[in-house]
Parts: structure tokens; sequence; C-alpha cells
RNA sequence: GGCCCCGUGGUGUAGCCUGGCCUAACACGCCACCCUGUCAAGGUGGAGAUCGUCGGUUCGAAUCCGAUCGGGGUCGCCA
């Protein structure tokens, strides 16, 4: 635009005397009636423009009409400010621009919700006016951080010798998992492209191929209903090793991870290697497989304590095949009962818990309503066990094991929040291991896995495939930091007689699989090394290391909770025209949704 | 698909539970004028919302009820 220009943000008083030339939007305007100042920000940062009437009388003319958010060029000396006027709370405090020119660029109407400072703005406001959500300070600071993340991630993965490769775009639907997001073919009329909802079986083959190394920073789509932390779109962290088995792949997520956060200048510190808990350690003590181990209460079985007991909804659970579980809450003992039996118990019937009952540990003994229902001898047992000191509070649920897990699991999470237990500058990361290999799908009753259908089992479980699939543990891993899940990988089947019974007991026979992934399973008969990977979602990262609670905040332009996006109102319909080219018609209304 | 929360000038909130004193308040922003050292500038004056929408209850509705729309969170879902 012009031979100079110094950033706003940049100059000190060791620049003073110089004539400069800054480009930006009008952050603030002072207007004194003589003097005006206006504070010009620009990607550096923020400085003070001074404009005197008497030396600068175009100036000040153009100035008086200038408003905020205007687009300015001022040209200027940069001068220091007497002690009195310099402004600490700057990085350009100490000098301040005299203005000789003023220069309007754009004028700007005044904006829907302020842009100089981070008020709390109706989230439909800020995704219909974007670019100015992101000239907001804080949006600014989240890309520009996330930036210098992946930057980091980059550099680190180089040096430890991986290969950035990037896979298509437009592939082959697979039937497994989330809903594709699908492309249809012009060329191919009737047939339609996936978008990725990971790179998972291209990064595989480029195993195969020999590059040993493999990483992407992966955009992914899935068609499934947002959170606060999933998007349609997100990125990867995507990464696949040969040769390897888990301790590899944990010593390089650890390093990248560690080392570009530190770099980033995230919040907290990570340190390696991360703790490890198999899958089954984390529900027995969480009740969930992301559990955030930035604080105590964990959950302990109470069964055998309660099994004689007249409560009749403990003894009727456990003879039912049920588990008694509770947690003891530190200081609970203020917690009301109107906290308990509304809030508190509004959450574990969110994961279909009956009830929740509750025990307060006070100076002069057990109280609450079902204390009458056991015996000084069973009330010991279950203070000792649930580790209850005077001034705590014991809440307990009795179920079928995966809803007592789930509900005292959420209910840990809720009361850690209300009360502040998890130490915010901690950053608890971990591995869960071990994870089972396959569920049984709730609806159709079916056997799928719980990773995907490329997952080796562990060594001691192969002889359960035909027995009880249910029962065997799969070396898939994820990451977890302080209670959300960053990440999975494993390392993959690669011997096809495995990988065969697999596809058997999750329904599939030889004929269907060569049909969904023979390409895969020709590849593996020319010579596969063994592998394994993982897949970090960057979001997530990112939202932790900046402390943010929302996923739209570290994305430049994300999709509210419809899948829409409200600024350039996708989706949308398109012509006639266009799907009469893809051969493609659209019904007039739209058939039910299969449940 | 279920459940929960929110919806009042441009922005953020108060008022709503306990209907009338609301001719809807406050802060910021906006407009005009005054003002030569402010930096969340200051002063004076002013414009701006019939309370998301529709319907109902009532003598009377921002306030109570129902429906609906929009936003968010969450369960299901996310190999």
């Amino acid at each position: 635009m012009t031979v100079e220009r110094t950033g706003c943000g940049l100059p000190r008083a060791a620049d003073a005397g110089e004539t400069m030339t800054i480009f930006g939007w009008v952050d603030r305007r002072r207007d004194h009636g003589g003097l005006i100042f206006l504070d010009l920000r620009d990607h550096t940062g923020i400085l003070q423009v001074v404009i005197n009437p008497q030396t600068a009388a175009a100036a000040h003319q153009a100035a008086h009409a200038v408003r905020l958010e205007y687009v300015l060029r001022v040209r200027g000396q940069l001068r220091t400010r007497d002690p009195h006027n310099v402004n600490p709370r700057r990085d350009t405090g100490e000098v301040e621009m005299y203005a000789d020119e003023c220069q309007v660029l754009s004028i700007a109407r005044t904006p829907p919700f302020p842009i100089n400072e981070d008020t709390e703005v109706e989230e439909a406001l800020r995704l219909r006016h974007r670019y100015l959500d992101l000239r907001r300070p804080r949006l600014q600071r989240n890309l520009r951080s996330r930036a210098r993340f992946i930057s980091h991630l980059r550099s680190v993965m180089g040096e430890m010798g991986f290969t950035e490769i990037e896979t298509p775009m437009m592939i082959r639907a697979t039937p497994e998992g989330a809903r594709d997001y699908l492309v249809p073919s012009r060329l191919q009329p009737g047939s339609f492209y996936a978008l990725p909802q990971s790179p998972q079986l291209y990064k595989q083959l480029c195993m195969v191929a020999g590059l040993d190394r493999y990483f992407q920073i992966a955009r992914c789509m899935r068609d499934e209903d947002l959170r606060a932390d999933r998007q349609p779109e997100f990125t990867q962290l995507d990464i696949e090793m040969s040769f390897v088995d888990e301790e590899d792949v944990f010593a390089v997520l650890e390093r990248a991870i560690s080392s570009a956060w530190s770099a980033s200048g995230f919040r907290g510190t990570i340190v390696t290697p991360f703790p490890r808990l198999t899958w089954h350690q984390a529900m027995d003590r969480y009740g969930v497989d992301k559990p955030d181990v930035r604080f105590g209460m964990e959950l302990r079985d109470l069964t055998d304590a309660v099994r004689g007991s007249s409560f009749r909804v403990f003894a009727d659970a456990v003879a039912g095949g049920g588990v008694v579980k509770g947690i003891a809450v530190p200081g609970g003992a203020d917690l009301s009962r109107s906290d308990i039996e509304g809030r508190l118990t509004e959450v574990v019937r969110t994961f279909r818990a009956r009830g929740l009952a509750y025990l307060w540990h006070r100076q002069d003994g057990w109280q609450g309503g079902i204390a009458k229902f056991f015996s000084e001898a069973e009330l010991a047992a279950i203070g000792e066990i649930a580790g209850a000191a005077v001034g705590d509070a014991v809440l307990m649920v009795a179920d079928r094991p995966p809803v007592v897990a789930a509900s005292l699991g959420a209910l840990r999470n809720q009361l850690a929040r209300e009360r502040a237990m998890a130490d915010p500058e901690k950053m608890a990361m971990i591995w869960v291991t071990e994870f089972p290999m396959f569920e049984r799908d709730q609806e159709t009753g079916e056997v799928t896995p719980l990773h995907h259908p490329f997952t080796m089992l562990h060594a001691d479980d192969v002889d359960l495939l035909e027995s009880e699939p249910l029962r065997i543990r799969s070396r898939a891993y994820d990451i977890v930091l302080n209670g959300r899940e960053l990440g999975s990988g494993s390392i993959r089947i690669t011997d096809p007689a495995i990988q065969e019974r697999v596809f058997a007991v999750m329904g599939i026979d030889a004929q269907t699989a060569e049909g969904k992934f023979g390409f895969l399973l020709e590849a593996f008969q020319y010579g596969v090394p063994p592998h394994g990977g993982f897949a970090a979602g960057i979001e997530r990262l990112v939202m932790e290391g900046l402390g943010e609670e929302n996923i739209r905040d570290v994305l430049a332009f994300p999709k509210n909770q419809q899948a829409q996006e409200p600024m350039t109102g996708a989706p949308a319909p398109v012509d006639v025209a266009q799907l009469a080219e893809l051969g493609l018609t659209v019904s007039p209304t739209p058939p039910a949704t299969q449940t």
C-alpha cells in the first residue's frame, strides 16, 4: 500500500522523533474540543494519536468527523509523553503520535455490539457479524494462539521425522461411524463422495506405502448433533506410525503436545509422561471413560456394605444384580436437602438413575432421611469405604452398573464445578488404555466396535472373539485432559485372519467386507508393517490451553447449534438447474427422519 | 427426538415469582453542543424498546397460561 507502515502496537520510546505512518481502526475517540485523541488499532496493538488543531488544522477537521471503527491512515511524528501522561497499561503507553495527516480510508456504521471490549453478546448476533466478533480482542488472541500452536506442532512433528501428507477431502462413504456429509458426483450421476470423518484408511495406506511416519493437520467432518466442544467440521492432529506399539505412540504425542503447549504460551504446564488408567479403572473410580483427575471424590463400591440393610431401595437393587456406589463430598454436610433432592437428583436422573440417596456425616452422627435404615455398623462401613469425614456428605446411587457409573460420574463433575474443586491452572493429562473392543448397540442390539473395526485386540483376549466379544479389551487409547476427551488412537489389525474374525463378530461377512474395505484388505496382502496411530482434536486442545469453554471461540467461522452459518446463510437451497446437472431431485417434503 | 435455561431501546442488564405505582429503569453506545492532555476523558441536552411472535385469562399483562419462533446447554447421537 505504501513503502513504510508501522504497526500500531510497535512504537516505543526509543523510536521517538521518527515520522511514521500507521493504518488501523479507531478503537476509541476522545474529543476535547481542541485536542482530539484517537486510539488506533491494528493487529499489532493500539497507539494513541494526538491531533492538535493549531499544528494540523486539516487533520483536526478530518478527525472531527471520525467515529469508532473508521479505518484511517495517520502520518505524524512519534513523541515520548510527559511522565505524568504515560499510560502504563498499554505497551505503547510511553509514546504517542502527533498527527500531521489524518486520512479516512473507510467510514463505518455504528457496530451492532462493542468491538473495543469483550462484553457478552448474544451468540446469534455474534455469528451474524462474525467479522466484527473476530475483530474483538478475545477472538483475536484465540485465533493467533491457535495458529501458533499448530505451527509449533508442525515443527515438532517434523523434528520427530514425520512427513506431512494431505489426504483427499472427497472420499468413499464409510458405512460405519458418524453420519457422512455427502457430495454428489456430476460425472457419475447418482453416486456420491463423502467428506472425511477422519483420514483413517488413507493414513493406514500410507503405512503400507512405506511412508513410516505420517502426520496431517486434518480437517474432519461429521454430520452429528453439536455440543459445546463439537462442531460439524473440526481439525485434528492426525498421526500414524509404522513398527510401533503403544509406548512409541504415547511418547510421540506426549512430546508433541507438551512442547507445542509451552511454546504457544498456553496456560498451565503439561507434565510428561502422562499418567495412565485402564478403561476399567477409569469406570470403576470415576464412572466415566474421560475422568477429570484434578480432584478426588472417587466412586466407591458400597454394595457389600449395604447388602443386608433394611433400606429396600438398596437391598432390592443388590438382589437384582445391581450395585450401590457412592461418593464422599468434602464439606458436603452443608448441602441442603433441597440441593440434593432437587438440583443434584436432576443430574443423576438425566442418566436414568431413579434417585439419589444421601447421608450427612455430622458432628453428632449420621443424618439424613435414610440413616434410620442402617445399623451403626453399616453406617460406619459406608463412611469408611466412602472415605467420608465429619462434615462430609455421602451421595449414593443404586442401579445397574452402567447407570450407577454414568450418573455418579456426572454428579462428581457437577459437584466439582459447583464447589470449584478443580485447580483451574492444573493440566491433568492422562492416557486411558485398554478400551473394550466392542459394545452392544442399544437400539439395534448389534455388536459394534467402540473405536473402529481396524483396532487390534489385546493379545490375551483374542480367544474371546467368538465366545464373549463384549469382554475383549482392545489396544485403543484416549488422551483425556481435565475431563475432556482430546483424541484417540489404536494399534491396528494387520493380520487378515483376525480382521476377518472381527468383521464376523460385527456381522460383516467376507463378501461385505470386501465390498466396503476391499482396497485396504488387498493392500495389506502386499506387505503391511505393524502400525498404529492417533488423532487429537486441535480445537479441544486450544480450548483447554486458553481456558475457553466453547469450541466456537477457537474457530474462525463456526456454525450454530443447527449447523447453520448465520453470516453466509449456509446451508441453503440450490438452483434446480444445479441439481439437474447432478441428477438430483429434492423431495418436496423431507422424509421423516429415522430414529 | 427428550429435558433444561435464555429472549425487554444498538449492546449488556433490572423489572417478571408477589399483574395496576411501567407514561418500562440503569450502564455503555448513538446524536448535538461545550471543552487543548485525555486514555473506560468530562459536562449539558437529546433520540431510541409496547417487553421475540401469536393466542388466551383478566376491568387491566413485560409480568399469569398455552402455542410457536430464535439462541444456548445437555441426554440420545458422535466407528
